[in-house]
DNA sequence: ACCTGAACACCGTTCAAGT
DNA sequence: ACCTGAACACCGTTCAAGT
């Protein structure tokens, strides 16, 4: 029919592309076989064409968003100037960071992915050249790769503000836990039974706000508290590197 | 009939008990509803009675990990001696990973759920208790919190050997890439092709390699990722810290 | 109070078949 | 070369019904 002949053949890309938008918009439960052969207006069947099954779809998309940080970072490294390894370091995260806030549910992905996608080992790999080029030791260096976990990539394992899931960022403003099945091990959300189940958390809180000029803006600043956790491991690295 | 007799009544934690043993031995995707009610000799109706549905089941098997890393923690905390605050919180966060050894697929799960278990709220809250007795300010006891990540919980970010998927472990031995649905994106296992796509790493693993005493042991031996990633972040915190 | 059978909507995937 | 229809096995979940 007409409407047949007007739309591009699907392809790998044209398909990643779209199952990035769909989990972007969407949340990755929405990511189905069925779902985004919809969004692409083709028949499910037909993606299998393209890719082997959902597991080769799930590295795909992660591959995708690998490979837009790795541009990010290639950009970063084009400016000029002699900065140190620890500023451009610090600039590659950061860079990898504004691309992985558009995409809050690669965390969770990635940390089921039973491999590695190469754009990730290409990467790390410069990150090695950085450092041994600035006096690391390669032991010193194999260290810094496993401390620094997936700062390069952008994001922390952030045990308090699971943005990972797809779902409703509304719901952890705070450290108050949500609804639980078990009644007896839920957080109460009265100040009172707060302060007593979690004492020091309470004080750290009231003490937060009380500096922050801005109260209402939250108390976590997420921005911030990768940046003191990037200088953190870059400042304690520096001190255990030869200088030669 | 006279078998429904012998068996004891269900209960959620029985249930829970069941399901982590299930994603221990079988991985997390042999997690189903109506596995585990196979499992425990029921059908899979039965298990609504006792969860509300699986994103409460799953919230109920992390709580579940969870308790056990408390426990273990907790009979750290019960020995003798006055040991410094380093000391104290490196060897809980080791205890934690004792614990967390046993249960690989945890950190995939919880980097999944929406919600924070109170238990986990509790051990952290524990944790400032520790830092401001040591004289953090609250401010500093903050930023050490996110600083930290998932290492109290006793696993860190780990990029290179994602042994959360309850898969096969025995692929990720090195830093080689898998199969990809991308040929062209594939990290070749030709040493030479290796050494050209990934020059630092090839040099960093031969070094790495040659200076281990037993080559064969495998070369990222994450027990001491670990512990090198906590005393450089405890370290680096010990320097920021106002002594009282 | 606790468990179940039947049924529904929705998955991923195969395979033979269309153009 | 690229796409599809029909079918299969397997999900999570509801609901009325059993004991």
């Amino acid at each position: 029919m007409a409407a047949k002949a007007f739309r591009k053949p699907l392809s790998r890309e044209r398909v990643l592309t779209a199952a990035v938008a769909l989990v972007d918009t969407q949340g990755i439960q929405a990511l189905t076989m069925r779902r985004l052969a919809a969004d692409l207006h083709v028949e499910a069947m037909s993606l299998y064409y393209h890719l082997a099954d959902k597991e080769a779809l799930l590295d795909g998309v992660v591959e995708t968003v690998v490979a837009e940080i790795g541009a990010a970072v290639g950009r970063v490294g084009e400016t000029g100037g002699d900065r140190s390894w620890r500023t451009r370091l610090r600039e590659q995260f950061l860079a990898a960071r504004q691309v992985m806030l558009g995409h809050p549910w690669v965390p969770g992905v990635l940390s089921g992915r039973r491999s590695i996608p190469a754009g990730v080992i290409a990467y790390y790999d410069s990150i090695v050249g950085t450092l041994v080029g600035a006096g690391f030791s390669y032991h010193l260096a194999h260290r810094a790769l496993h401390a620094f976990g997936s700062l390069p990539l952008g994001f922390a394992q952030e045990i308090f503000s699971p943005a990972s899931a797809g779902g409703d960022v509304a719901a952890d403003a705070g450290l108050v836990a949500q609804a639980d099945a078990d009644p007896a091990a839920r957080a109460e959300v009265d100040p009172a039974a707060m302060a007593a189940t979690m004492p020091y958390l309470t004080k750290m809180m009231a003490a937060e706000i009380h500096d922050a000029a801005d109260p209402t803006l939250g108390w976590c600043d997420s921005q911030v508290e990768f940046e003191f956790t990037v200088n953190l491991l870059l400042d304690g690295l520096d001190r255990l590197r030869v200088d030669r």
